[in-house]
DNA sequence: TTGGACTTTGCATTCGCAGTCATTTCCGTT
DNA sequence: AACGGAAATGACTGCGAATGCAAAGTCCAA
């Protein structure tokens, strides 16, 4: 009755009378054991708290029902969310999560070495990988998903929000409306989608011919206001769009606007985002922005390596999923 | 030079012409092996890409190296840098984070009969857990640490953020600055600190004299703004002081009050939140609450499970942080 | 009653590494 | 040159479960 630590097969194959394999088998569904013995052994591991040890199945079996996830900075508003979703969904199939939260960008090979340590399965990654740590994850044969970035120069299956789809419905719509004067909050040179985004919506005010003045920043709440102000200088003062490649940029821009500056938003400055993050959506923001689908991207994610996992030679694959453009009141679209 | 997976010790053992022990030792150190034996096996290892199977080293030492954490809901916006801090203390010390987060509270059962067949070292839980669960901790031998919560009827480690602490400041600058009709938002039945901090706001109103009116919310934005409409019909419009359980429904209830009920934030109606999440602090909001001292009570959550580790029989103890009052432009205090 | 076709069950082995114990090597001493 | 003690190394076993294989049991038809 007492669950102890430390009960193997062998303890519940005597209480049971049976031998070992027999308690194997009947913890594994679809092997050969006779309804009573089954039911035999069950109790007497209910009796004993017997819980299989996966370490040891996984070494026998050579599958940990492990899969990494390595997120770069899990405090991006955005990922909390995807976090959730993919644990939960992976837990569905029994598979368990190892997170790697990295605290710098270099961190990355010495989580890699603990990734191989711990012989998962697959993994999930958002963060920067070099092409040499891509192909280190195709030589030890772990299957890899990326998220929200593609490989660079290898071919690793992803799935990613389409960047230029977005970038071209805000641009669109803040050119039809009549906007003049555009400015861009990129992110870092290093994230993957902050240039993505950066570069379509330069792309696509080229194709109106006009062109936007550009700064970096982090991807947080700072960088919106810091930017807007760089911007609001470059421009003297004539800035009317401004385009943060993600919505944490885009809010403090807002606020910044509003309460620092002394523009009214959307009047006299537009500002648009990306992401769709849950603040874009409170009342003091109703940020126009494109949503990430994250429920179809995450569960596309999970399907993805799962497959994989079951059959390692699936080719690569990538997954470019529409977001949705939700018309907020920080700009005037259309 | 090619990273092959399924390289054993062996393999390096053959390499560098040493035994299977050898190579063994010359990953641990402190071991007895000749530095010349040594170097020449680190560079078998490197050039065939070994990394130590720490599934099996796990089955072998009885110390796998990974720890649980358990939260129930990840989306809830304070969680995410707490996990962050987790996880990355915890690698600092050689430790892997094993992560589930709940979909349903009555998803615990299910969950915790994975964390014992994973042999975890110890977990870290933000998640309700009954009296029945945490005696199995106990049972099992697993150190358990509990985060933002105490044990029920069992003592148990645990790190918390002071309640009473926290809601006394509030309310004492509450009264004193004169306001006179109290609304209390707390937190769904089942939290800890949903019931900790509203029962801390109520008796210290109550000490001074003062009754509140009292709703439950879910602690997301949409319970804010929901709880703040309810009292406002409770109190027939004379509501002057707002006393949400979390921040997040203190943003939802000062939107809800400024843009749908119009009553000026804070010159007709004070509102405080609890925890000190990042958009608290956002221009728009400046709202009046109590900080969480994360990285504190994380390192000592860390600190707190890796001694138990070490030393089984430490006994529980609980540590309470006082957080810290930010008195923001959303209430007007003293 | 016997044979044949399954179905159940147990034995023995294996996974990759750690650690015990016995053996060998090395080095300083006398 | 011989010896003693320490350091280095290797053979071997065991952690806990899965599984191939052979043995035993079951059931039905002839």
């Amino acid at each position: 009755m007492s669950e102890k630590a430390g009960v193997t097969s062998y303890d519940v194959a005597r209480r049971a009378g049976v031998s070992q394999s027999a308690v194997s088998r009947a913890f594994r569904k679809g092997a050969s054991v006779a309804p009573a013995t089954r039911a035999r052994i069950v109790e007497a591991a209910r009796a004993l708290g017997y819980e299989p040890n996966a370490i040891a199945q996984g070494l026998i079996t050579k599958r940990s029902n492990l899969v990494a996830i390595i997120i770069s900075n899990l405090t991006n508003l955005y990922y909390p969310e995807v976090l959730a979703e993919l644990t939960q969904r992976l837990s569905q199939h029994g598979v368990r999560v190892l997170l790697f939260s990295l605290a710098a960008e270099s961190d990355v090979e010495e989580v890699l070495g603990q990734v191989w340590r711990y012989r998962v399965d697959g993994a999930i990654v958002a963060a920067r990988l070099s092409t040499e740590q891509l192909v280190a994850f195709s030589n030890r044969g772990v299957p890899l998903v990326l998220y929200n970035r593609v490989g660079e120069g290898v071919p690793v299956a992803s799935v990613c929000c389409d960047s230029d789809l977005g970038e071209r419905a805000l641009v669109d719509g803040l050119v039809q409306a009549g906007h003049t004067c555009f400015g861009i909050i990129g992110g870092p040179a290093d994230s993957y989608v902050g240039e993505e985004r950066a570069n379509a919506a330069i792309n696509r005010l080229a194709y109106h011919g006009i062109k936007a003045e550009f700064v970096r920043g982090q991807f947080d709440y700072e960088s919106g206001g810091a930017g807007l102000k760089t911007l609001m200088e470059l421009t003297q003062g004539k800035l009317d769009a401004l385009i943060c490649v993600n919505d944490l940029m885009a809010i403090g821009a807002v606020d910044t606007a509003r309460n620092i500056i002394g523009k009214k938003v959307p009047s006299e400055l537009s500002i648009t985002g990306f992401d769709g993050v849950s603040p874009a959506t409170w009342e003091a923001y109703q940020l126009t922005t494109v949503r990430q689908p994250v429920r179809r991207m995450t569960q596309a994610a999970v399907a993805m390596l799962l497959e994989r996992i079951e059959s390692p030679d699936i080719s690569p694959e990538q997954r470019l999923f529409a977001g949705e453009l939700l018309s907020g009141r920080s700009a005037r679209l259309q």
